[in-house]
DNA sequence: CTGAAAGCGCTTACAG
DNA sequence: CTGAAAGCGCTTACAG
């Protein structure tokens, strides 16, 4: 059952022909006869054979990997990412190579390195919270090598990009709140610099406008990492505050669940006292009590095209055509449940 | 900065030496003068030379990439393992493959011919749960690579292995429902051939008979999946039967979820009037009302193992030594929380 | 201690 | 339409 041993020789041993017919053959060349091709192909596919990657690379320089470089471990929506870029992989004849930065700058840049070096075809990244130096990205173009960002990605880099219309999103998720009848709406914002979390932050205040409902810059709070305690300790802040206020729009479903917990606490209902959207549709949100509004980011849809914008791109590459470096946007959905 | 194009041949030219004697300080050789090392050592370093993975593995076979192939996507203990892989991975020269069966066999019969043809040292492998032919696994050492099998594992392969000690983990979980005061302890199970699920049942009638609890095969429910909607019917089942019972354990946390949101529904208190334990230790079970007592499963340490116990294995094998084929046992812990 | 040469398994420009 | 030959970037047995 293994053709782990058989070689090009072999095949054209066994069928009486040059190395170069055979080759030729699987590699869909059109000056072979047709009896020929069809007698290789029998038997190539008999006997299951399969080219030896590595040898072939050292020719043609096409290594069929790629590369897929995740921000956080165990984090649902950039695993929903890598599902569906896995998907079209495990279709394809690619591999796919899955690092982490662990958010880290250093890690990344190491990443990208090793990648490189091992010949990649592409490099599918979601840029490090830390990262404010573009070289080890653009190092990749410079290496001839095909970047997409997803998710995290820095406007100023010309590539193809696949992201969730984070402004739109928040503009939603804003506007339910404002349907719901909040007219003082907290939000519980990511850090300054990462795209998406700027864009949420503008979608909120988009709706607020739309609304004609006054912006007060005292009702944002940070949440840099988007985590538990960080929605936890905001809503702290905005109880001893003592400010007024009836919705809050957090940037993360774990920055909403830590700040129902603390309102809970402090016997504040929701959604009766203070109605709250979440980001990101985690699993848990639906399970915790009360469950959480939020958005639906569909990560599996965003790794698919992934994968198949950077097909594209190779093809167009290939055929000397320009690259379109198109940005992708992959619409969201609000999910109404019982925090709003 | 970058080293892309720099090849043997350019760092021996530099140098005035041969590639030949360059090579050989690259791989340790201690036939070559010391003063020569340190001038190769030192450029090599300095240009940030790394050899082409692809050509050197055509010589020596050694290709530094290892294959992970997990059976399910965004499982959170799966997840952990890929972590754990990947962290010592990260830390070594070598490059990890990720794939996933999505619990079907012909996947990772697929999956498991690709890896081999693209010449993996090793391949990591939770078994499907479909899988009951075990000829592709086998293929991997017929084909000279190392296998290691980690949580489904498969008893009859002779190979190291990575596990929680399940049945015990069971025990201590339906002993602490017995210690709670419960008597009448229904157990969810799983499918009927993964050795994990099987150990689990193994450990719920090993605490019963240590507590001299009659065993009572009418309050064994099969849950073959461990999904909520499993867990939830399985309530229903027990509860439209007018058994009567006290506490229950379940194969997974998202089973034990199931039926509390059945239980929930029909005003059954928990832990009062039954007192719930899950296993694995999911994110969700702490969020969840009431948050779910369960086993935490150590993932990451797991994943750790893996790849340690593969280092060890090929050195083995370098040194012409047996194979180990040694089993690491990971311990895992109670977590108590609100629902028992 | 150093290096010339063969060869890993492919692909492709070229000759016929 | 077919095939001999060169070469991708390495490593290593061998000669000196």
């Amino acid at each position: 059952m293994s053709s782990q041993n058989l070689k090009l020789s072999d095949i054209a041993e066994a069928l009486g022909l040059s190395k170069t017919t055979v080759s030729k053959v699987l590699n869909g060349y059109s000056d072979v006869n047709a009896l020929t091709r069809k007698k290789v192909l029998d038997y190539v596919n008999k006997v299951d054979y399969k080219p030896n990657s590595q040898a072939s690379f050292l020719r043609t320089k096409e290594s069929k990997t790629v590369a897929l470089i995740l921000p956080q471990f165990n984090h649902e929506f950039f695993n929903s990412i890598f599902e569906g870029v896995l998907k079209n992989v495990q279709k394809s004849d690619y591999t796919l190579f899955v690092g982490c930065s662990n958010e880290s700058s250093e890690t990344e840049k190491e990443l990208i390195a090793h990648y490189l070096r091992l010949n990649v075809e592409a490099i599918f990244i979601s840029i490090s919270q830390e990262t404010t130096s573009f070289e080890a990205l653009k190092s990749i173009q410079e290496n001839e090598k095909i970047l997409v960002l997803f998710d995290k990605i820095e406007k100023t880099i010309l590539c193809p990009k696949v992201v969730i219309e984070d402004r739109k999103a928040a503009f939603s998720a804003t506007e339910h709140l404002i349907k719901q009848g909040c007219r003082q709406i907290l939000h519980f914002r990511g850090a300054y610099l990462p795209q998406i979390s700027v864009d949420r932050y503008l979608g909120y205040r988009d709706a607020l406008e739309a609304y004609q409902i006054p912006f007060d810059k005292s009702q944002v709070f940070l949440c840099e990492y988007g985590n538990e305690k960080e929605g936890y300790y905001a809503a702290k802040k905005v109880i001893e505050s003592g400010m007024k206020f009836d919705g809050l729009f957090a940037i993360t479903d774990l920055t909403a669940l830590g700040a129902i917990q603390y309102f809970k606490l402090n016997k504040i209902k929701i959604p009766e006292d203070v109605a709250v959207v979440g980001f990101g549709n985690w699993k848990l949100s639906s399970f915790t009590f009360p469950s959480i509004t939020t958005i639906n980011q569909p990560g599996v849809q965003m790794g698919e095209k992934i994968f198949e914008v950077f097909l594209k791109e190779k093809k167009a590459k290939k055929e000397g055509l320009n690259p379109e470096n198109e940005t992708i946007k992959i619409p969201s959905q609000l999910i109404v449940r019982e925090s709003s």
